[in-house]
DNA sequence: GTCTATACACCGATAGAC
DNA sequence: GTCTATCGGTGTATAGAC
């Protein structure tokens, strides 16, 4: 209550800025340090090593090894989804199959791209970690968002007919749904729920195969089978099969 | 070259006996440890510990811990493998929609009540253990190669037709789906490898996003989702779809 | 608040005596 | 094959200087 320094609460004090700065310096150096040794990797020692620091320093900016890497999973969520944003705005408002496909792209794209993020997410980073899902869920659910929300548009514009999808009548949304959904038309909707996760799950499947299993080794044209695969799961939404077709449609 | 006891190589000593035992005895702490610990909970010491024996004698059963946590890799891939054909067999061999759909539901079944499994195959048991694919590929492989049998006998008794799966023409398989087909007819069909493999790693997206993830919280009703999923995938295969619709058809 | 220093309890792995 | 002893590594906690 009582300041004893003139403290100007809107602009932030060099002391907090510091912070801020050590605090991303950790984050960089445990991210290096995922992405170098893969998953189990991380080192608080290793970090504050490289910092030229004690180790017990470190506990000042995160309470305990888990906070650090719960950090790094909700930053990876959001990275995740932001390249998804990207992807969708890239397309024509009004093509909602073109926007499916490029945020489907995209999903995978940014798998490829960030494989020890994608670890962090769907892998176990740590000895008995499992992040807290209060946290996690929020942040996985903005993915989940933006396509459910593609989803429904093209359902509203004609594109794609839950009617045609393989869905059954009385599946049931749960909690977490509802405050994902927030007030938008996808609350009152658990059709369109269980149609979006169910493709949403597949995709993944096919992504933790690619990077976790031996899919590589399984078929070499893993690009082609991707796109086969987004093809297939937009025909179980009951998206007009024109849209769907692969390349070359008559041929063999 | 020369014996100087009187091996006798038919039947096992009562040495190599027990120490087939003790490897039973390890491998069953071992994976209580992870199923009550969780992943990364895996402790020589504490098997040592629950053993009465020093840590250091564990090193002569297995080289390291990793091998410990490949050998129970190989034998949770063959205990998914053993339920998928007795669950394949229990189905009438002509059906063969419903051996595929008794199939998928194995695979869920199996990784539902085996959770520690599940993970231990699908997610990271150590931190940076990767488990070498020339031993977990073939293990892995037994499932796969389960599930395109079926398949392939649908194909050809035209209860699935490939034509109507969104199937990239020019898809190539590499030299793990050439060992894991073998002599069979599978090894000259890369159109049915791809429609498979897409479809397994689809239903593996969904017990991932099952278990690992927080679809539980999204939706309830798992167990009507997890068919919808299994009707849309084999809607994708190019099953009849008169054998894919959900349980109400008409309605809604 | 931030740092150093120290200590504790674990861990996997190895060497060598018996 | 089992033991003891030991090495280097880890996360974490605490005490105390500045």
């Amino acid at each position: 209550m009582t300041a004893s320094l003139p403290a100007s609460p809107a602009a932030p004090t060099r002391r907090v800025r510091q912070r801020a700065a050590t605090i991303s310096e950790i984050k960089a150096l445990a991210r290096r340090q995922l992405a170098e040794q893969g998953p189990g990797g991380l080192s608080l020692r290793a970090i504050a090593r490289q910092m030229g620091t004690a180790s017990s320093a470190l506990y000042r900016y995160f309470p305990s090894q888990s906070d650090l890497v719960t950090v790094l999973c909700v930053e990876a969520y959001d990275s995740l989804a932001d390249a998804l944003t990207t992807a969708r705005d890239a397309q024509p408002p009004g093509d909602l199959a073109r926007r499916w496909v490029a945020v489907c792209q995209a999903y995978r794209r940014w798998s490829l791209d960030h494989p020890s993020d994608f670890a962090l997410i769907f892998g176990t980073p740590l000895p008995g970690y499992h992040a807290p899902q209060e946290v996690t869920a929020a942040a996985a659910g903005r993915s989940i968002r933006i396509a459910a929300d593609v989803y429904a548009a093209a359902v509203r514009a004609g594109t794609a007919d839950p009617g045609r999808a393989q869905v059954p009548a009385g599946v049931e949304t749960g909690p977490l749904w509802a405050a994902l959904a927030g007030d938008s038309a996808l609350a009152g909707e658990p059709v369109l729920a269980g149609i979006v996760l169910s493709a949403w799950a597949s995709l993944l499947g096919y992504l933790v195969a690619e990077i976790f299993g031996s899919l590589t080794q399984l078929i070499t044209s893993t690009d082609m089978l991707y796109q086969a695969h987004v093809g297939t799961v937009m025909l179980g939404m009951g998206f007009r099969p024109s849209l769907t077709e692969p390349a070359a449609p008559g041929e063999g």
